[in-house]
DNA sequence: ACTTTTTACATTTTT
DNA sequence: TGTAAAAAGT
């Protein structure tokens, strides 16, 4: 059953070379279960592209007999690269690496029918989701103040998650909508899906977990077809993919798990990290193998992550060490705001860059939330600092391309009532809600898609004389489009529907600057178009593919959350925000217990373990939040970060030391206003205990304002062909008009930005 | 039918 | 503080 696993060094294939014990028993062990715990940093993706490779290059099977599932397209798309690297050009490509959804969407392709779908069926998202389930509350005429359409969708992702059919809830279950009419909508939501030949993202795992479980041939099929089976950040994976990857391990049981559960940050997304040891519950002749040496980071980032995880029970227990030398502790910041936080963040990369010739592409500001970005950005673009911020919008959720997406809907699935409602009145052509009403009530009355029943409205006396030869001439339309689909390359199709609709010319007609970037964005849209075989190809690209780097060669400092910067790594890593109430989340405090505490920790460990160099954290002692002033409490997190691998900062500006004395034991000028804080206070850390209070409390704010002003004005004499009142235009803000001057600084009232303080070298003349 | 004002309400996010 | 959706106004 093994295969033998000590060959002698000289026998190693070139793929095992340079890995350590461990890592090889990870890529040589090929028969039977195996479970990799894999830390930190440990050279995870490595061991697991040679697996691969190793499993083709000795033929045991083929790339196509080969299941490797990931989490993300980007790690699908790295991992597609690093295998065809060791491969060499031979590699065929592996048809079967993917996401999970990707997987079940192409499984589902196949075996639509067996659902009650068309193949060409529809993947909806969230926004999608959203409004279908609004529109079944409304029917239903309940409160949507009290059951939210977002509560709703967010218990049926729940259910999905576990593999739950509307049949299978349970009471409890039934309960937690609407008074016990969970299933009711649930069900109707499904019945809706399966009228508008859609699903939703849950649906490509659970149609295909269904299928798995009730077809046997289906099931017998896959279990031939996937000699091998391999899961990255297994610990991510919900309970619907865990009985997935049991169906299909059964037989062969030749998978492997790649995981650690410390880094499991995602179960608020249903993710649940009890499937590692189901793992080996359920295959009790598992191998186990622990990665564990570190070759990322230097032992004081090492031994400062591996204190605070060691506060969370229940842990598999893994090791982490490195050869490397020590360098630098873990420096720990205290500031008076958040505007000082980004203004020292923002001065500690310009000395990375000056002292150091540090790149800003290997910099990077973590955040707990994606609103702490905002104080970065604003300070960034003020001292021009390059910057790039992951995350938020996505190419394809913008409104155009939305919009643009909705129109190639309709004309590929007529039934998609989804799209067609979004873009009947975009560009605006005169049909209203009234109108938009009563094709429903058409469609409703003759159990027709929208699209249908649009048609039909035009052959009554319905509408009036105007929507009707408008909503005809639309229907003719679409028509034709539909009628040159077959003949003309998609791309040139969707340009040809943008230009006709009159969207392109709505677009043009307006004369805002984000129109003309609306307009780049669809000429992009159909650029990319080009890349894909047919429409449905591209379509299904969009719904599963929504990621969008775009490359630059430029440096930059990326701007992200934690979450989102799990897998990367960078020299420098900088965290902001570790206060009570921002880091760990005031939410994950409130509910969720100790759990989501843990889980919270755990995500402190990701964002430490990210540094290779060095790690510092910031923590504001006051902070607005929703527009409003809190003062702010330290980061219970900081204070479990063992003392011998962190440095306080020693030469602080007067507000952190205010702050100091805020918790230093005999004066703490925040009494009045601390009693809430109060209960937490004994939670704080041996690092910041060593209070040192000087500075007032009245000074403070003013330093604030004179230091930024400085730092700007420093050297810089500004343009002299800007005056106050001076009309401008700005790449990011568009246009606006000079409201005071200072140095090369601008104050600037945009016309849709509102008002900025930016660099004269940003802008423009007009 | 469309535009403006008011009001509610705020993690993390991939697919 | 800011946005985004609902309600009221034109």
């Amino acid at each position: 059953m093994t295969e033998p696993v000590n060959t002698p060094p000289e026998a190693d294939p070139p793929y095992v070379q340079g890995l350590n014990a461990p890592q090889r028993d990870a890529v040589l062990t090929t028969e039977g279960p195996v479970l990799v715990l894999a830390g930190a940093g440990t050279g995870k993706t490595a061991a697991l592209t040679r697996r691969l490779a190793h499993i083709v290059y000795s033929r045991k099977a083929w790339p196509s007999e080969i299941l490797a599932v990931t989490f993300t397209n980007k790690a699908a798309r790295e991992m597609k690269e690093r295998i065809a690297a060791i491969v060499g050009e031979a590699f065929e490509g592996m048809p079967w690496l993917g996401t999970f959804h990707s997987i079940g969407a192409k499984m589902l392709r196949r075996h639509a029918e067996l659902v009650g779908l068309q193949s060409n069926f529809t993947i909806l998202d969230t926004d999608d989701q959203l409004r279908l389930l609004k529109q079944l509350i409304q029917a239903a005429e309940l409160d949507e103040k009290r059951w939210p359409p977002r509560m709703l969708a967010g218990l049926i992702d729940q259910w999905k998650n576990r593999g739950l059919n509307p049949q299978d809830l349970d009471a409890n279950e039934n309960e937690r909508y609407a008074n016990g009419r969970g299933q009711e909508f649930y069900a109707q939501y499904q019945d809706r899906l399966k009228a508008l030949n859609a699903c939703d993202f849950g649906d490509l795992l659970l149609h295909i977990l269904n299928l798995l479980k009730t077809d046997r041939d289906i099931l017998r099929q896959y279990q031939e077809r996937f000699k091998y089976i391999l899961v990255d950040e297994y610990q991510d994976t919900n309970s619907s993919q865990y009985l997935w990857l049991r169906l299909l391990a059964q037989e062969r049981k030749n998978i492997c798990c790649v995981g650690d559960d410390d880094q499991s940050i995602y179960s608020w997304r249903g993710a649940e990290v009890a499937n590692i040891l189901r793992f080996e519950k359920d295959f009790p002749e598992a191998k186990v193998v622990k990665l564990e040496q570190n070759y990322r980071s230097t032992p004081h980032i090492l031994a400062a992550a591996s204190g605070l995880i060691n506060h969370n029970s229940g842990r598999l227990g893994k090791t982490l060490w490195t050869e490397e030398e020590d360098g630098e502790k873990v420096q720990i910041v205290g500031v008076w705001d958040g505007p000082e936080e980004a203004r020292r963040t923002g001065d500690e990369i310009e000395a990375l860059q000056q002292l150091k010739q540090v790149s800003l592409n290997d910099v990077a500001i973590l955040v707990r939330a994606q609103f702490q970005t905002r104080e970065f950005e604003d300070r960034f673009i003020a001292i021009g600092m390059p910057y790039k911020i992951i995350g938020g919008f996505r190419f394809y959720e913008r409104a155009e391309i939305r919009d643009a997406l909705a129109y190639l809907r309709v004309i590929a699935q007529p039934a998609d009532d989804l799209a067609f409602e979004r873009i009947v009145n975009t560009p605006k052509r005169g049909l209203g809600d009234k109108t938009l009403e009563k094709i429903h009530r058409l469609a409703r009355a003759q159990g027709i898609p929208l699209a249908a029943a649009a048609l039909n409205i035009c052959d009554t006396d319905e509408l009036g004389a105007r929507a009707r030869s408008t909503l005809l001439e639309l229907m003719k339309s679409f028509g034709r489009w539909r009628a040159s689909a077959d003949e003309l390359p998609h791309a040139e199709l969707a340009r040809i529907v943008l230009d006709e609709c009159g969207y392109t010319g709505m677009l043009q007609a307006d004369r805002t600057t984000e129109a003309a970037g609306r307009l780049e964005n669809l000429t992009e849209l159909t650029r990319a178009m080009e890349e894909y075989e047919t429409l449905g190809d591209f379509l299904e690209h969009v719904s599963l593919v929504m990621d969008n780097d775009a490359a630059d060669d430029d440096e930059k400092v990326t701007i992200m959350t934690m979450h989102g910067a799990k897998g990367l790594e960078y020299d420098h890593v900088f965290c902001a925000g570790w206060e009570e109430g921002v880091f760990p989340s005031q939410r994950s405090l409130d509910e969720g217990g100790i759990a989501s505490l843990e889980e919270e920790r755990r995500l402190a460990y990701v964002a430490i373990t990210r540094a290779k160099k060095k790690c510092t954290i910031f923590h504001a002692a006051n902070r607005r939040i929703y527009g409003q002033w809190t003062s702010s409490i330290p980061s219970r997190f900081i204070g479990e970060l063992p003392e011998d691998h962190i440095e306080q900062e020693s030469s602080m500006s007067g507000g952190e030391s205010l702050w100091r004395a805020n918790w230093s034991e005999n004066s703490d000028p925040f009494a009045h206003l601390a009693a809430a804080n109060a209960t937490r206070a004994g939670q704080r850390g041996p690092g910041w205990k060593r209070a040192s209070s000087s500075g007032s409390f009245s000074t403070k704010p003013q330093n604030i304002r004179e230091a930024r002003r400085s730092a700007v004005s420093m050297g810089n004499k500004g343009r002299d062909d800007i005056a106050i009142g001076q009309r401008i235009f700005h790449t990011k803000f568009g246009y606006g008009e000079v409201m005071d001057k200072e140095g090369n600084k601008l104050e600037i009232a945009f016309e849709k930005a509102g008002s900025k303080r930016v660099l004269d070298s940003f802008v423009e003349i007009v």
